[in-house]
RNA sequence: GUGCCCAUAGCUCAGCUGGAUAGAGCAACGGCCUUCUAAGCCGUUGGCCAGGGGUUCGAAUCCCUUUGGGCACGCCA
């Protein structure tokens, strides 16, 4: 539940504040209004370990140069009892603080008393969160846009966790409207041509072209024959999608599953419809003169979105759009179910939601800022440097499954999650399954399984993991050695960051670094072989980096094998 | 046409709320295995941060603009 760094840059904000504090006391600066005090990590090894730019931030209200205002704060800290080693001042006027290698040794302690809890932080203080993603089409298989969004909402999801929210992942069924009326016609279409010849019934042309529709109708004769042939259409329809739909959510479900993506609850969308709250919702838009009726449509007006257009509510066949579902959905989020925050992992494409969604909220009476809508960049395929759209199996839309059989899981979440969800995302089908430098899952799996035979080897030598208290971790000082220390040190500072920018591509790119840091201390720096106090004390280091990397693989719920 | 996203090394990308000499990985080149896993390490080469203006002590980062990509603008979801 600790953060070193984050402890450290506090302690310095407040050395430094103070030290202001006492230069305006004694005269030497005069009464000036505190700016927001900044501490951060310099990029440049040499600057320090923390720097600040207050001096700089000064010179106007001071009318004095920076580094003249620099060194009389420095002069004025009081660095009793803390890490700090020396301050100066260096550049334009920055103040540089740099430690003690002491905060990196506590550090160390630090991840051995917390262990699998090491990284775990508490900035969401319990309050109730909702991650939806996923959210596919349940009239077919789950596509490349719905692996990416799987991937990076259920990592968005586990970073929340450990950063101490009370997540709940969830997974709206969209079984309801438009698009279920097309499934059933779609069915139904595909199930008399099967019957009874292509041309016995022409295909809808907007309808769901894909095999998959085909194979249902399949399944459905052998299991009932022809008897809906003589049915009325809309309930031959309705039975037909009772017979579909649940087969391909279950087999959603069973991806998802294999994927290592759980959702808390799968919340329907013709539960809004059959709760009434749909009714009350829109109820509610036209009390507050939130909507217009016009052309036999009822709209909600777009100048109490704050967004140009008007949109369509119900429809003048008397059908409710999906948006107006929508809001009554994110009402229930809100109202009925009390989140605190709700996050949405939609597709790029749906960008253009976002505004109307978030102006329909304020038009109910919720903040719009208790929602944020997470957009996704689409994915590409590549096999053999081209563009791959077809399973190699099935001949068909390269489905989830198709992909985790292709490359597994591992390869599939980590790659995924390589790079910010704003960006467009190329995934090579080749690199995921190949086992070399090239591929970044290899590369991390490969160092904590050579973690791992290092302390197995010991352990059959009879060299077990040392109790802290009789460990002199001061023995470590080589560069390799307190470099990989202080990314171990980062570890809940990432997450803080990974949390407040909903970026779990952060914890890839930490763990390879962290693999990297591994493996150059490896090769220079024998653990096995050393003399018996710094073995004590390496021995704890990779323990700690086995620990860490474990800790970050599982909240990315990827493998860390013990050897390879 | 209007709106949103993007543009950084040959390639794929980082760069947190503006900070000091812009970083990784891959590719290319040169080294390192009788020693805990060479699926590894070390080193070298490589950049007008798309162009132009502005804001300021200070800009890859913020604002404006041009160009070049992607996407959305439906009584679809």
């Amino acid at each position: 539940m600790l953060n070193i760094v984050e402890n450290l840059r506090q302690e310095i904000k407040k050395i430094t504040a103070e030290a202001v504090g006492r230069a305006v006391e004694s005269g030497e600066f005069a009464q000036l209004e505190m700016p927001v005090i900044n501490i951060e990590v310099p990029r440049e090894k040499g600057h320090g370990n923390f720097s600040a730019n207050i001096a700089m931030q000064l010179t106007k209200q001071l009318g004095r140069a920076p580094r003249q205002i620099a060194e009389v704060i420095i002069n004025k800290m009081d660095l009793a009892g803390t890490y700090i080693e020396k301050v100066e001042c260096a550049g334009p006027g920055f103040i540089n603080f740099h430690l003690k290698n002491d905060w990196l040794y506590d550090a160390l302690a630090l991840i051995q008393s917390e262990r699998e809890g090491y990284g775990r932080i508490n900035i969401g203080g319990g309050r109730k969160v909702m991650v939806e993603y996923v959210s596919a089409n349940p009239t077919g298989p789950l596509h490349m846009g719905n692996a990416r969004g799987g991937a990076l909402g259920d990592c968005i999801a586990s970073v929340l966790e450990a950063a101490g929210y009370d997540v709940t992942r969830e997974f709206y069924v969209n079984d309801a409207g438009n698009q279920i009326e097309k499934f059933g016609i779609s069915l139904e279409a595909r199930y008399i041509q099967l019957l009874k010849g292509e041309d016995a019934i022409a295909f809808p042309e907007d309808g769901y072209h894909g095999e998959d529709i085909i194979d249902h109708m399949k399944d459905f004769i052998a299991e009932y024959g022809d008897k809906l042939l003589d049915e009325e259409p809309e309930s031959r329809r309705k039975k037909l999608v009772e017979f579909a739909l649940p087969r391909n959510i279950s087999r959603i479900k069973a991806a998802l599953e294999t994927y290592g993506v759980k959702h808390d609850v799968w919340f329907s969308e013709q539960s809004i419809y059959d709760s009434g709250e749909l009714d009350e919702t829109i109820q509610l838009l036209k009390e507050k003169g939130c909507t217009v009726e016009k052309d036999g449509a009822l709209w909600i007006k777009g100048s109490v979105m704050g967004v140009e257009k008007d949109e369509v509510l119900i429809r003048n066949n008397g059908l409710p759009t999906y948006f107006a579902a929508d809001i009554a959905y994110h009402r229930n989020k809100f109202l009925k179910r009390g989140f605190d925050w709700v996050i949405n992992l939609w597709g790029a494409d749906h960008h253009g939601h976002v505004a109307r969604m978030k102006g329909a909220l304020a038009a109910i009476g919720i903040d719009p800022c208790k929602l944020d809508v997470v957009l996704f960049q689409l994915v590409r395929l590549y096999r053999n440097g081209e563009i791959a759209r077809m399973s190699k199996r099935t001949g068909r839309t390269i489905s989830l499954t198709d992909l985790l059989e292709e490359v597994g899981r591992d390869a599939a979440r980590f790659i995924f999650n390589m790079k910010a969800s704003g960006s467009h995302l190329d995934f090579d089908l080749d690199l995921a399954v190949q086992q070399s430098n090239e591929n970044p899952v290899f590369y991390v799996q490969y160092a904590h399984a050579r973690i791992n035979q290092i302390i197995n080897r010991l352990e059959q030598e009879g060299i077990k993991v040392p109790e802290m208290t009789e460990v002199n971790l001061s023995l470590l000082v080589q560069k390799e050695e307190l470099e990989l220390i202080a990314r171990l040190a980062e570890y809940p500072e990432e997450i803080r960051i990974s949390a407040e920018t909903l970026e779990p591509s952060r914890l890839t790119r930490y763990v390879m670094e962290v693999a990297g840091l591994f493996h150059s201390f490896y090769n220079a720096c024998n653990v096995k072989d050393s003399e018996d106090e710094l073995r004590k004390a390496r021995i704890i280091l990779v323990d700690s980096t086995r620990t860490v990397m474990k800790n970050v693989l599982a909240l990315l719920k990827i493998s860390a094998p013990d050897r390879m």
